[in-house]
DNA sequence: ATTCATTTAGGACGCTTGTCCTATAAAGTG
DNA sequence: CACTTTATAGGACAAGCGTCCTAAATGAAT
């Protein structure tokens, strides 16, 4: 079960592939080729395309979790571990450029297709949402530490869109900057 | 060639079917069945279903122009003007809810299907920038009023994206009161 | 070495997709 | 009326899809 695995290959083949041409888009043939494995062999596996959706989720879950905890364990203080969270913006420019926040786009494609994993795809919004919320939370801002939170998501998302339709870094700095700047006046004025 | 033709209907019923499917998922069974007409039909009136993309790109071309004139003509000022922008929002409050922001979703969905017609879809955004850019330097701002209006559809466009994740209407007031603040505030300090 | 469970390959399935073709119906024109 | 253009219907098509099935390969245990 572990990276080597074959389930393991087909996870980690399906998510970049969900992330760079969608999930429904993205057919068994795609990830077999990707994996060099048999069509037929997923349902070994997998029990069905779905499975696999539920499979990324999970990584992507994962994943998500780690790295809110290195930035937790690498910030020193809650101000610097927001910057984190925007600085992803800037950390993963062009991935973000070429096929949108992996979050959001997901989020978007599942509710279009009224799909049953579309909470599930939610999860990531709300793990970056509780984790931020701790971090406003931190410096005091008890009575509205989520609002802050959900605007900073919210913010991100724009930035994301944008980013992907105009593909100008320069927007995407003075974004990122102007971010950091909101975080700053909003952390000395306490609750 | 009017709304009620044959051809008319087909676009205005993709139009609906693209935004609340996806255009992907959307298929000419689909909008046969919306339209009540034969499926094979399609081909007299459009070639292929890029083509019928085209005409619900042109539509929503067409009509977003019509509202930003309406909205030149209903604001007094540059200020109530862009605050129309931020209230669409609230105005198409459920069905962003229900289907996310029309142009963000379309413009997302042909990235990750590398289709031809992303550029277009692009124009919608260009659409509303142009005329929030021309608002801003009516105010006065004329170094940087087109950095303002991308701000503004960013700010729009992630409040889009979490609204139709979370649906929660007190987080979307507040974004619209927190846009029309932002507004107020900076235009006061011209340029 | 033999047995048995695990893993894989590869084809068959039924269905849906976008596209195309041809026959028919309706509308317009002389 | 006859005739041509415009519009529609509906089936045929090849290709792709997710899914399933069965036989073969692999590997571990006795």
């Amino acid at each position: 079960m572990s990276k080597h695995s074959t389930r393991g290959q087909i996870v980690e083949a399906a998510d970049e592939l969900f992330y760079s041409q969608g999930f429904e888009a993205t057919s068994f043939a795609d990830i077999a080729g990707a994996v060099q494995i048999s069509r037929g062999n997923f349902y070994y596996h997998f029990k069905s395309k779905d499975d696999i959706l539920d499979a990324v989720i999970d990584r992507r879950i994962a994943k998500t979790r780690e790295l809110l905890d290195r930035w937790e364990a690498d910030g020193d203080t809650p101000e610097t571990r927001i910057g984190c969270f925007i600085l992803i913006l800037v950390t993963n420019q062009s991935k973000i450029m070429a096929h949108g926040c992996p979050v959001g786009t997901l989020a978007i494609e599942l509710t279009k297709l009224s799909h049953n994993a579309q909470p599930r795809a939610n999860e990531l919004f709300t793990l970056f949402n509780d984790w931020l919320t701790g971090q406003f939370r931190a410096l005091g801002r008890k009575n509205d530490a989520e609002e802050l939170a959900l605007h900073l998501v919210a913010r991100s998302q724009g930035v994301a869109v944008l980013a992907n339709a105009f593909k100008d870094e320069n927007f995407v700095r003075r974004e990122v900057d102007a971010m950091t700047d909101w975080v700053r006046t909003h952390i000395q004025a306490a609750n």
